[in-house]
DNA sequence: ACAGGCATACATACATGAATGTAAACTTGC
DNA sequence: GCAAGTTTACATTCATGTATGTATGCCTGT
């Protein structure tokens, strides 16, 4: 059944995209086939080889369908138009990264990025993830300071290590649970934790 | 140059250990092959063969040489005559653990572990860590009950969500900086972090 | 409006290379 | 002399990339 409608090629691409999905995230990126995405979406090789340019496209392809956490978060701390303060606005943005964490394709995605793939095998990926978390950092670091300006932060807390402490809870946070959904709610324990943190460090 | 006397044998099997370390750091576990391993160590593949079942098994050679930075921390803070109380034990306990992360091959092993390897190639490895992980988090809710008992943990924060917290920054220090090292000096940043954590969740 | 032609969207077949595991040969310690 | 280490050689598997085949959608000219 060849040569389909233009709306129905980019169904079997959207197709090869979900099955790659599926399938990083049983066997591991480094360890499936081409062939096995392609039977997975119902297809074979050859409509894997034309709408992609080789594995390592299609990994690109699949990653460009989700926002990463970081990225929401930097976008949300960024916007112009916030209406809160320093401290709310970043306890905000880190809450809504969590939630969006939860969204099936946005965990599977990224289940397969922290534990079913070796950066060694992209290095560009890890290029790019070095420079959104010093991005972030340094926007974090830069609210901190505006909200010890304004004398809402802790004064025997530093701007750096707050952002450093926010950062890798966040990024633990991400590490063990997309390890082990089963483990803990993250819908409920990833705000307590988060309210706990930003509770604890306001001046008292 | 065949058959080595019974130590020379012992010392290539540790050398072979070590290439692995660096192959695997450089290339990812899944694109390097045993015989670049046997080349690192000046060897050929039949030394692999013989001294190792198989890649797999090489790897948790690999792993056996060393102590994960969380058996660390569960080791020190169940030690029986630890002289300190209980968030004391777990604030030292977490010191030490970012301590050792730092010796040259523990950093070797566990950047392998976090960012060059994928869980779906070892499978036990994925259910082992699981084990530490829900064993830590018994332990550090138990120590986190204790300091309350003792009104030393402050009551707005309930014991599970401290051990989250605390687990969570721990694994997203290692992940972070282990990512990129040259980002931040963890011997620093890592104390900062857990003191300012510890002297915050205390009863003021 | 429709007939031809061309590009599209795949499937199939093939060549290649790389890694694996094993078997056999070889050399030296004990 | 036998078994422990280690090398070399070989067979096999498997994924990849490419080349080719092919039927159909789509468009253009009249």
């Amino acid at each position: 059944m060849p040569k389909r409608t233009k709306a129905e090629a980019e169904a079997t691409r959207e197709a090869l995209l979900d099955a790659a999905e599926v399938i990083f995230l049983e066997r591991g990126v480094s360890r499936t086939s081409l062939e096995q995405i392609a039977r997975q979406a119902g297809m074979t090789r050859g409509a894997v080889y034309w709408h992609f340019k080789n594995k390592a496209d299609l990994f690109h392809a699949m990653l460009e369908r989700v926002k990463t956490p970081l990225r929401q978060l930097l976008d949300d701390v960024e916007d112009p138009n916030c209406p809160y303060v320093p401290l709310e606005s970043l306890r905000r943005a880190t809450l809504h990264a969590i939630e969006r964490l939860q969204r099936p394709r946005s965990r599977r995605v990224h289940t397969i990025l922290f534990h079913r793939c070796e950066v060694a095998s992209d290095v560009d990926i890890q290029a790019l993830h070095e420079k959104l978390a010093s991005e972030c950092y340094d926007t974090m670091v830069e609210r901190f300071e505006q909200a010890r300006e304004r004398g809402t932060l802790a004064e025997s807390i530093s701007p750096e290590i707050a952002t450093r402490m926010l950062m890798s809870m966040f990024a633990g946070l991400m590490y063990d649970w997309l390890r082990d959904p089963e483990s803990y709610d993250i819908g409920d324990v990833g705000p307590r934790m988060i309210d706990t943190f930003f509770a604890r460090i306001v001046r008292q």
